[in-house]
DNA sequence: TTTATGATGATATTCACA
DNA sequence: TGTGAATATCATCATAAA
């Protein structure tokens, strides 16, 4: 039947999701009427609750079709009913719901092995969308004319799935973008190069052709965060539900001395920002110039690459040092070996022939944080809070035009707090932060978060521990209660992004990175509740 | 039970060069 | 412009040690 995932979400809002019949004939109606006039033209698929009317605003639907009184379950995009699989087995007849809205049934059967036959529906109709959605996007950011035209034609679809196979996973040449022997290829928002963002500090404006859907636009301003060399397609999918504002990706080398290669995207202004002053070092001997003694000529680095989550082992510096001793200089085949790992874990030199980790200390001075700021974590929680943290120079360079927005403090809805580099940012800029709602799963991220907020903040902090559970109820509630949000941040998990997880680079229906999906959910919520007031 | 350690590639981009 | 080599990457797991 080809249904969108937009119609069957519509359909859903408007019969409920008990009545299997009943919302089967109206996806018919839809799709008698045709998708154009029913939905508009859409482009999306990757997220359920996107809707992509005629013009040239896109509109959020929110995906309970109720107002979530007394909602207290994770409910995003959740048109799953044990009701509606109460006589057959789960699996079966989730595959059979699944075709019936239009899906291929080997795609039905594989998002259910990948995803697990426990998820709800909408987590299941994502992954497929989002598999197949691979082949079949248009690019633009901006609402075309071009039909999705469902998920393709069964013949594409085979294609897309031999190349899958052939590629395994993210898999593609390292020369540019897929193309099929249709002419499509997949959706593909590559970072620049260099990747500088909008603009730099102390640097002239660059051109900038940003568009920003009215429903976009203003309060609530909100700032998303990720790894910007994600699997391909993902940009893509985060973009299509955070309104299709095109990513600022922007590489912290440009700031400070390490490289943290980011993607963001926001509705903030660009104009007129301001870095945190003073700058930050954006060398490595400039930020710790003791190590200059040690530093060899043949060791070319001056600036660090990223800072990740966990170290070198002793037995790996011991190495090096090992064979640092083996010339001076070291034969040139053995130094390009040495520099290899050096670049590869950060390390430094803290000796005579000796190289070190860099301290959970120096990372925090890398990062923007204050001294101590993780202390009193086992140092390998340190390095991981740290290494799944902003780099505060930079997201306070983006959100420094808040300052004069919100002269008397600004409201904060923080999801994916973590140790608090959002906060931390808003704290150096000298924004007040009126009221922080700070949702954060890690017992420890949260220690230290309150902590910090205790010795700096004299505002309300309020905290949630799963995203999963802030329910839109529970949303409406809060802004009703501090007069809306001004700010939405968060950085959702990268585990199933990053390129450095060898085990599980699952995309964004990772274990980890779904929870991408609560963001724009928790973001819609906070839109609506605030139009009501 | 918590923490530290060492081993575990694939993917995508960048760059040099023909 | 096309190609191959070089490079970078918010990680995870099993196991040992504390």
């Amino acid at each position: 039947m080809g249904f969108q995932t937009e119609m069957v979400v519509m359909s859903i809002k408007e019969i409920g999701h008990s009545d299997e019949n009943a919302l089967l004939e109206l996806l018919l109606t839809y799709k008698a009427l045709g998708d154009e006039d029913a939905l508009g033209n859409c482009s999306t698929s990757g997220c359920a609750p996107f809707r992509v009317k005629h013009g040239d605003d896109i509109d959020f639907e929110s995906s309970d079709g109720d107002d979530d009184a007394g909602d207290t379950q994770p409910n995003y995009g959740d048109y799953g009913d044990e009701s509606f699989i109460r006589n057959i087995s789960e699996k079966d007849k989730k595959i059979n719901s699944l075709v019936d809205m239009g899906f291929p049934e080997n795609e039905a059967n594989m998002a259910i092995t990948r995803c697990g036959v426990d998820v709800d529906l909408s987590v299941l109709v994502d992954s497929i969308s989002a598999s197949l959605a691979a082949g079949d996007f248009d690019l633009s950011h901006q609402v075309t004319n071009r039909r999705s035209d469902s998920f393709g034609g069964t013949t594409k679809i085979r294609l897309i799935e031999d190349r899958k196979k052939k590629r395994k996973r993210y898999g593609g040449t390292a020369h540019g973008n897929q193309i099929f022997l249709d002419g499509s290829h997949y959706e593909h928002m590559p970072p620049p190069n260099p990747m500088v963002g909008f603009s730099l500090p102390n640097c002239s404006q660059l051109p900038v052709d940003r568009k920003i859907p009215k429903k976009a636009i203003g309060r609530p301003f909100f700032y998303y965060e990720n790894v910007a060399q994600a699997p391909t397609g993902v940009w893509a999918t985060i973009s299509r539900c955070l309104y299709g504002i095109q990513p600022e990706y922007l590489d912290s080398k440009h700031l400070c001395a390490a490289a943290r290669k980011r993607g963001y995207i926001h509705n903030l202004p660009i104009e007129n920002r301001a870095p945190l002053l003073p700058l930050p070092p954006k060398t490595i001997l400039e930020a710790f110039p003791r190590y200059k003694k040690w530093w060899p000529s043949w060791d070319t680095r001056t600036q660090f690459n990223c800072l990740r989550t966990s170290m070198a082992c002793q037995q790996l510096t011991g190495s090096i040092g090992a064979l640092a001793r083996t010339g001076n200089p070291p034969p040139r085949n053995i130094q390009k070996d040495m520099i290899k790992q050096c670049k590869e874990y950060n390390l430094v030199w803290i000796g005579k022939n000796k190289v070190a980790a860099l301290e959970p200390e120096e990372i925090e001075y890398l990062l923007g944080f204050p001294k101590d700021h993780t202390r009193g974590l086992a140092s390998t929680n340190r390095y991981k809070s740290l290494g799944n943290s902003f780099q505060v120079d930079t997201v306070a360079y983006h959100l420094s035009v808040l300052r004069g927005m919100f002269p008397n403090g600004v409201t904060v809805l923080s999801l994916f707090t973590g140790i608090g580099g959002g906060e931390v940012a808003l704290h150096r800029l000298g924004i007040h932060m009126k009221t922080v709602v700070s949702v954060e799963i890690d017992k420890a991220s949260k220690r230290i978060f309150r902590h910090w907020w205790d010795q700096t903040q004299t505002g309300t902090l309020i905290e949630f521990d799963d995203v999963k559970s802030l329910t839109d109820a529970t949303v409406a509630s809060l802004v009703t209660r501090f007069g809306g949000f001004d700010l939405v941040i968060g950085g959702s998990p990268c585990n199933n992004l990053a390129g450095c997880n060898r085990y599980s680079r699952d995309g964004l229906e990772g274990k980890e990175s779904v929870l991408f999906y609560q963001y724009p959910r928790i973001l819609e919520a906070v839109k609506e509740a605030m139009a009501r007031m």
